[in-house]
DNA sequence: TTGAAAGCGCTACCAA
DNA sequence: TTGGTAGCGCTTTCAA
C-alpha cells in the first residue's frame, strides 16, 4: 500500500510515458492504443490510484457537491428531511456537505461565506431562527451575486429570490382547529415555542382564522414558551383556564400537553384532546397516540433536492415554489 | 454586486499592480507599504472577495475540513454524538463534511473513496451495520495508507490500527443488570434490535456476565427482533414467559418494552422494571419515566472531536483508545 | 498515437 | 517595496 496519494505525475515517471498521455489513457480517450490504455490502466490500478478531486474541482469549476445548511440535526423534522435529500442526491453524481446552524446567525453566514467560493455548487438551506428574527438576509444575495443557486425550505425568505419548497402551515393549522371544532371543541388552546418563526406565526394565523370563521366557540388563546417553560405553561392553562383542546406547534409543545393532560388526571380525548407536531415514529410510541399533522418531511426533503438538481443540471433561470400540503393523522388523542 | 467570483487576477488588473502583490496585501506581508495594502484591500472588500478553497487547498495539500461519516441521523444517538463534534470543530479553524451511510456498506467505501482524495484531512467515523457483519475493512486500510488520520467511535473495528472513543458497553449492562437483581428481579429479560452490531454483541455478553454471579435468578432470556418485529416479540415475551424486567438496548426495544408493559395491564416497575436506552429528553417525556442507561453522546462527540484535532495539530503518531462510562439514570421504571 | 504546454487560483521563492 | 515565475494535480488544446 503506497503511503501517499499517487499523482499522474508519479505514474508518467514510473512508466516513462508522459502525464498527458496517463490522464487520457485513464479517461478512456480515444486517442490512446489499447495496450498503452491497459498497461496505465493496471499500473493505476497497482498503486490505488485516485484522481485529486480537488484539482478536478478547480480546473473545472465546479465540485459536484451541494451544501445542506440547517438548524439542527437533534430536531426530528429536519432529520428526516436530510434523509430524504440525502436519498435524491446519493442517486446523482453530487455529494452532500452537510452544515448546522445551531440557529445562529453567524455560524449560517460563516457557512456560505465558507463555503461558497469553490467548494460547493449549491446550497439547500433552512434558515435558522436568529437570521429569521434579526432580517438579515444579504448572506443569501451574496452568494446568489456569485452564482451559486440556492433552494430554501421550510424556513424560507419571502424577499430572496430563489426556489423554495415550503409547507402549508396555514392550511394546516386551519384545519387541524376545524377538525377540532367539529368534534365540538369550544375552548382550543395553542402552545408553542417557535412564535419566533415564520412558520410558527403562519401556524398561528391559521388557527385564528378557524376561529374566527366558526361560531360558538370561545376566545383564542396562545401559550407561548420556550423549551425549558413549556411543561409549566401547559400545565398552567390546564389548571386555570377553559381548555378543552390543544393544538401543540412543534414537539416541545407536543409533548408538554399530552404529558401535563395525563399527570392533571385529564380524559384524552374526551376532556382534552391534542393535535401535535412530532415524528410519525414517536406519535406511535407516545401512549395514547397522538394526532399529528404529518409534514411528510422525507418528501418535502426529496422535492427540495430534486429541485436543487434540476437547477444544476438544466441552469434554468425561473424560479420555482412548492408546496408541500401537510395531512392529519388521525390517532388516539383526537 | 459582482456576478462571479472576483480574483487576484482581475483584482491585479483593475489596480495594475502584480497578482502576488495583491496576493501579499491581502495576507498582511510586512513587505508591502500601507499605502498599497490600503488600495488592495479597499478594493477587495468592493469587489466581495473571497479566496478559492479549492485553490488554497490545492496549493497546500489540506483543506481544513474533516469527514464526519455516520450510519444514520434519525438515530438520536448519533445526532447527539453530531452535535458534540460540531461543537468543537466550530471552535477551531476546521470545517466538517457529513456523510450519511444509512448502515451500507457500499455508501461508507464510496464516501471514503470520494473525500480521501484531496477533500478532507481526516475522518471521524462510526461504521456502518452491512461493514460490521461483512467484515469488510479494506477501505479504511486504504484510508490510512493514503495519510489521512481516522478516528472511529462507539462503533470501532478492533483490528483497525487507529484512534477509537468508545463506549463501555460491557460494563454498563452489566451494571444495570446487577441494579435490577438488587431490586429483586429473578427474569430478567434482553431485548435487543441490535444483535448484529458490535456494541450490541458486547450488551449481552456484560448481561450474561452479571447474570453469571448471581445467585438465584431465572436463566438468560435474550429475545432480538427488528424495528417491525419487536413490539410483537415484546408482547409474546409478556405474554408466554415469566418476565419481571426489561433491558432494552436501543431506542425501538426501549419504546416496544414500554408500550408493552402498559398495554398488557403491568405494574411498572412492580409487575415489569424497564431500563432502556433513549434520549434523556425522551426517558424524561414517556410515562412512566424511563431509567435509562446515558451513554452521554454529546461528551464522546467532544472527545472524538478534539481526538482528531490533536491528531491533524501534532501529527503525533500514538494511537489513543478512550472509553466514555455509561451512567445509570434512574426514572420511574426501575 | 503520443507529448508539450497552458491554465484553473493561489502562495512562495527569488529578483529587481 | 514590488513583480515574475514556478508549481499544487488535473484536463485540454495543439503539435509532433
Amino acid at each position: 500500500m503506497p503511503k501517499n496519494n499517487i499523482t499522474l505525475k508519479e505514474l508518467s515517471s514510473i512508466l516513462g510515458v508522459s502525464i498527458s498521455t496517463i490522464s487520457k489513457a485513464l479517461n478512456d480517450s480515444h486517442e490512446i492504443s489499447e495496450a498503452t490504455k491497459k498497461r496505465i490502466k493496471e499500473l493505476a490500478k497497482l498503486h490505488n490510484y485516485q484522481p485529486n478531486k480537488i484539482a478536478l474541482g478547480l480546473k473545472s469549476g465546479k465540485t459536484n457537491t451541494i451544501a445542506v445548511v440547517i438548524p439542527s440535526v437533534q430536531n426530528a423534522f429536519f432529520a428526516r428531511v436530510l434523509f430524504g435529500i440525502e436519498q435524491i442526491i446519493a442517486e446523482s453524481n453530487y455529494n452532500i456537505i452537510i452544515c448546522i446552524t445551531n440557529e445562529s446567525l453567524d455560524k449560517e453566514v460563516e457557512n456560505l461565506r465558507m463555503l461558497s467560493n469553490g467548494v460547493v455548487d449549491g446550497f439547500i438551506i433552512a434558515v435558522a431562527e436568529e437570521t429569521q428574527t434579526s432580517q438579515s438576509f444579504s448572506h443569501f444575495k451574496e452568494v446568489l451575486g456569485r452564482g451559486k443557486p440556492i433552494v430554501m425550505f421550510d424556513r424560507v425568505v419571502e424577499s430572496i429570490n430563489c426556489d423554495k419548497v415550503m409547507v402549508d402551515d396555514f392550511n394546516a393549522v386551519f384545519n387541524a382547529t376545524n377538525h377540532l371544532i367539529k368534534l365540538g371543541k369550544k375552548n382550543i388552546v395553542i402552545l408553542s415555542t417557535i412564535n419566533n418563526l415564520s412558520v410558527g406565526k403562519l401556524r398561528v394565523k391559521g388557527y385564528l382564522a378557524a376561529l374566527n370563521n366558526a361560531e360558538g366557540v370561545g376566545e383564542p388563546l396562545i401559550i407561548e414558551g420556550v423549551r425549558e417553560t413549556i411543561d409549566e405553561k401547559a400545565k398552567d392553562v390546564i389548571q386555570n383556564h377553559k381548555v378543552d383542546a390543544f393544538i401543540a406547534l412543534d414537539d416541545f409543545s407536543s409533548f408538554a400537553a399530552l404529558k401535563m393532560a395525563k399527570l392533571n388526571g385529564k380524559q384524552i380525548p374526551q376532556e382534552i384532546a391534542i393535535i401535535g407536531y412530532i415524528s410519525e415514529r414517536m406519535a406511535n410510541n407516545v401512549t395514547p397516540g397522538l394526532t399529528t399533522i404529518n409534514q411528510h418531511a422525507t418528501r418535502l426533503g426529496k422535492t427540495t433536492a430534486k429541485m436543487m438538481l434540476d437547477k444544476l443540471n438544466s441552469k434554468s433561470e425561473t424560479i420555482e415554489h412548492t408546496v408541500i400540503n401537510s395531512t392529519l393523522t388521525l390517532r388516539a388523542t383526537s
